[in-house]
DNA sequence: CATTAAATACCCCTTTAAGGCGATTGTATA
DNA sequence: TATACAATCGCCTTAAAGGGGTATTTAATG
C-alpha cells in the first residue's frame, strides 16, 4: 500500500519514513512538513493512505483532510497527532479520518493500523475508541452538557436579543467575559455566529 | 377631580393650567415639563388623571405612562399629542393611556374627554378611535400585513444568517436598499436588533 | 390632485460583533 | 502533581450592524 505523511516535526517525519519504508506491503510515496507543501504535491501523485499530523503549521491538519476527501474520497485517512481532547478528535472524524492513533502509540501499533485501515477497518488508540463509544453511550446527553452552565445562560440572553453589554450587567460579568464565553461557545457548536449558533442550539435541543 | 398635566411646551402647558382650572369639579395639581420633573414631584402628590403629551424631551410620554402604571394603576392617563401614527397610539393604550386626545382637538372636546375617562369611559378623538376598530376589524391580518411582502423576504433571509451584502446580492437589489428595509422592519416591529426581530417575527406567526 | 406607502439608493456616524492574542484563578481529576 | 476545564478579565483589530438623515419613483387611495 502506498502512502503519503505530512507531520511538520521534521525528527518524527524522517524516523516515519525509515520505520514504515523497512515494512512489507508499505511503500513511502513521501513525506512533507505541511498542508501547503503536501497539496501540490498531490495532485501528481496517487496513494491509498494519507497519514497525517493534526497540529500542522498553517492551515491545520483538519482542513487537510476535508480538501483531499473532497476531491478524493477513496483514500483513506490515518490522523496522528498528540490531541486526544473531543473537538480534535471530532472534527478529524467528521472530516473525513478513518484511522485516530495518539502520537504515544509504538511503532508495532501504528503499523498495524495502518494495515488494519487499508483492509477497511477504522483502527484508533483506545483512549479515542473510549471517546467515541461514550459519545454514543451519552446520546443527548453528550450534546447537552456540551455547553457548561453559563454557556447555556449565554445563549439563552443572545436568544432574546441582548448585546454583550446587556448579558455582562444582567450576569454581573464584564463585557469581555460575555466575549470570551461565546467565542468558547462558537467554537464548540462549529458556528460563527449568532444566527447559526441559536438554529444549531434548538436543533441540538440545548436550549 | 385632581389632574396633573406633564407637557413641555410652555405656553401650551400654562393655557391647559388656564382652560381646565375654570372648570367645576376640575383641580389642576400641577402642571411640568418633563417625565424627569414630573416623576419626583408625583411621590408626594394624589390625582385621578394625568394628562400627558407623547413627544416630551428625555424621557418619552409613553414611558413616563408605563412607570406610572406600574406603581398606581389606579390613576386613569390621558393622552394629548400630535401623533397619530400607529406605532404611537398602540404604544401610548399598551403602556396604560385610556384616553387619546389630539392637539388640533377643542377645549370643549378635551374637557369632556377629561370626564368621560373620569367615569370610565375611553375617550378618544375620532381619527384614533378609527385606527382601533380597525385593528380589530383585520385582526391577524393587521400582524400579517404589517410587514410588506419584500420586508418579509428580508426578514426570512436574516433568519438564515444572512448579512446586508449577501441579502442585496440574493435579491439583486443595493445593501444600502437592504439596510433601508431592515430599519424599517426593526422600527414596526419594535425592536432593535435581529435576534428580536426574528423572536417577534415568529411570535406574531410573520415568519 | 394631494397624500401615503413601498421600494429603491445614498450619506453620515456610532456601536457591536467577532476573531486573535494572552492571562489568572479555582476545581476536579487522571 | 500535572493536566484539563470552567470562569473570569483584558487588549487589539476589522467588519458588520444599526441609527439618523435625505431623496426619487411608482402605485394606490381618499
Amino acid at each position: 500500500m502506498n502512502i503519503a505523511i505530512v507531520e511538520d516535526d521534521p525528527l518524527l517525519r524522517e524516523n516515519l519514513k525509515l520505520l514504515l519504508s523497512g515494512e512489507k506491503n508499505i511503500t513511502i510515496l513521501g513525506a512533507w512538513g505541511s498542508a501547503e507543501e503536501a497539496l501540490p504535491a498531490f495532485k501528481k501523485l496517487s496513494f491509498d493512505i494519507m497519514l497525517v499530523d493534526l497540529g500542522l503549521p498553517g492551515m491545520s491538519g483538519i482542513e487537510l483532510i476535508k480538501k483531499i476527501k473532497e476531491g478524493r474520497p477513496e483514500i483513506e485517512i490515518m490522523a496522528h497527532t498528540v490531541f486526544e481532547d473531543r473537538n480534535n478528535v471530532f472534527s478529524a472524524i467528521k472530516a473525513g479520518a478513518s484511522g485516530y492513533i495518539l502520537k504515544g502509540s509504538s511503532p508495532r501499533e501504528l503499523i498495524e493500523a495502518l494495515h488494519s485501515l487499508y483492509q477497511g477497518g477504522a483502527p484508533m488508540s483506545p483512549k479515542i475508541a473510549r471517546k467515541l463509544i461514550m459519545e454514543f453511550q451519552d446520546e443527548g446527553a453528550s450534546e447537552e452538557y456540551l455547553l457548561s452552565h453559563r454557556e447555556k445562560e449565554i445563549v439563552k440572553c443572545t436568544e432574546n436579543g441582548l448585546a454583550y453589554k446587556e448579558i455582562a450587567e444582567k450576569l454581573s460579568i464584564s463585557p469581555h467575559t460575555v466575549h470570551t464565553h461565546i467565542k468558547k461557545i462558537y467554537e464548540k457548536l462549529h458556528v460563527k455566529n449568532r444566527q447559526e449558533a441559536l438554529t444549531t442550539a434548538r436543533k441540538k435541543g440545548i436550549i
